[in-house]
DNA sequence: AAAAATCTTAAGACTTTCTTAAGTTCCGCG
DNA sequence: CGCGGAACTTAAGAAAGTCTTAAGATTTTT
């Protein structure tokens, strides 16, 4: 279960940061929101994979909110809810929820469930919202075969050079600072990352680029970080 | 909700007769099953779409025949049950079940989660995801008849063997995390199988590879997995 | 009981990652 | 303009991690 981002959705704090330990336990990376609205602003920013999602909330309520994911996406949504009533779970799953979990739950069951929903998603192929293909002036990056190529010819990449082109690849035009990459890829917070990333971004340069030395694809932005160029 | 042939599996003939008026109530056509032989038997006359399986029943209970079922196809299926212990559920959704409705259920909520699998099932477009035969330039499976072969010549393996070469020819190109095919192949969380998984790579690469250090179908990804390729 | 399949261990080869340190470019300010 | 410092680039090698392979122990099947 590598690579997932799963949105936790929950007012309380402790009830987000217990489902983030177990998930994380499980290799899944968690990104957390307290409302709908911080929700949707969330989905906007990265790629997710699946909800969990508490009904009872502030400013925007779990039905409503899965309500306007469902005009746009088809991530598959976990409904968590206090309220164990027949009624409320069947609305849950008729308004396009994919599972119901009752609290108190048993953080074991969320996580096979959580787990279940991927799996079905590996099936597919496809994660909705997550483009698997794409193609910048000749630079391509395949998700699923995890291959990066320059105008056909497939380009030897190592996972972290990867992680990092496929995260400045699947924003094009979006400068990422350097802490926000090491964040990103290496999923812990950055202390004294700053050479870290410039040394793969050498790297990578010296793979993908004709010229290293005047970047076509992989751009910096002087004082705040790099991008691709879209 | 037309055109869905449900398989209702369990013991009880009141049960099944209720379940078979709220679907039939839905436009949902039910098969009936008094246990998991007889399931097994059903299933083979005719397609099903959905499987709804009582865990307790005499000759073959519940976990065992999704067990099975799910050895072959990749049907929905949720798991009906008088337990309600957490324990229990886990099981089930790590069996492979899809959802899980404890016992006495509100039969509303059942139909929901019915409906709701059958609705994700329309979303893809083909209710088996699985292509019977595969030919990767040479490579070839047969899922029914589990057989491999190279260039016509049939290939001897082991049914671990088979089931990992399954799960990547299934979707080729894609790369499987170790992990990945740990939990798919085995299915149970993987815990120091590293090596397992790499040795039976190894023992595929020496029956389906022409020169096995230097393999043509079998394809490491490093730092990430394995993929069979395209 | 023999054969086959699976798992474990471990060593070596190979690849990646990080660190350090030095070089270069860019920007603001006198 | 050109100087100084901050931001970025580059190189090289040590440390860490991953993959392959072999051999034998254990379990399952025949």
């Amino acid at each position: 279960m590598n690579d997932f981002n799963v949105l936790v959705v929950d007012d309380e704090k402790e009830i987000r940061d217990a489902i983030e330990i177990y998930l994380k336990n499980e290799g899944i990376t968690v990104v957390q929101a307290r409302d709908g609205i911080e929700a949707l602003e969330k989905l906007d920013e990265q790629p997710i994979h699946l909800i969990v999602m508490d009904i009872m909330m502030p400013k925007l309520d779990g039905i409503s909110t899965t309500f306007k994911i469902r005009e746009q996406k088809n991530i598959p949504i976990i409904i968590l809810s206090a309220k164990s009533e027949d009624t409320d779970k069947v609305l849950g799953l008729q308004i396009g929820a994919d599972d119901y979990v009752t609290k108190p739950f048993n953080p074991l069951e969320l996580i096979a469930r959580v787990k279940s929903q991927l799996r079905r998603y590996i099936t597919l192929g496809t994660y909705e919202g997550k483009r698997n293909f794409i193609d910048l002036n000749g630079l391509t990056l395949d998700k699923e075969a995890k291959e990066v190529a320059i105008n056909g010819d497939s380009v030897k990449l190592t996972p972290i050079e990867y992680k990092i082109v496929e995260l400045l690849m699947s924003y094009p035009g979006r400068v990422f600072s350097i802490n926000d990459i090491y964040e990103r890829v290496w999923k812990e917070p950055s202390y004294n990352a700053e050479n870290t990333v410039a040394v793969h971004i050498r790297k990578i340069r010296e793979k993908i680029e004709i010229d290293p030395k005047n970047p076509r694809y992989l751009k910096v932005v002087w004082g705040i970080g790099y991008k691709m160029e879209k």
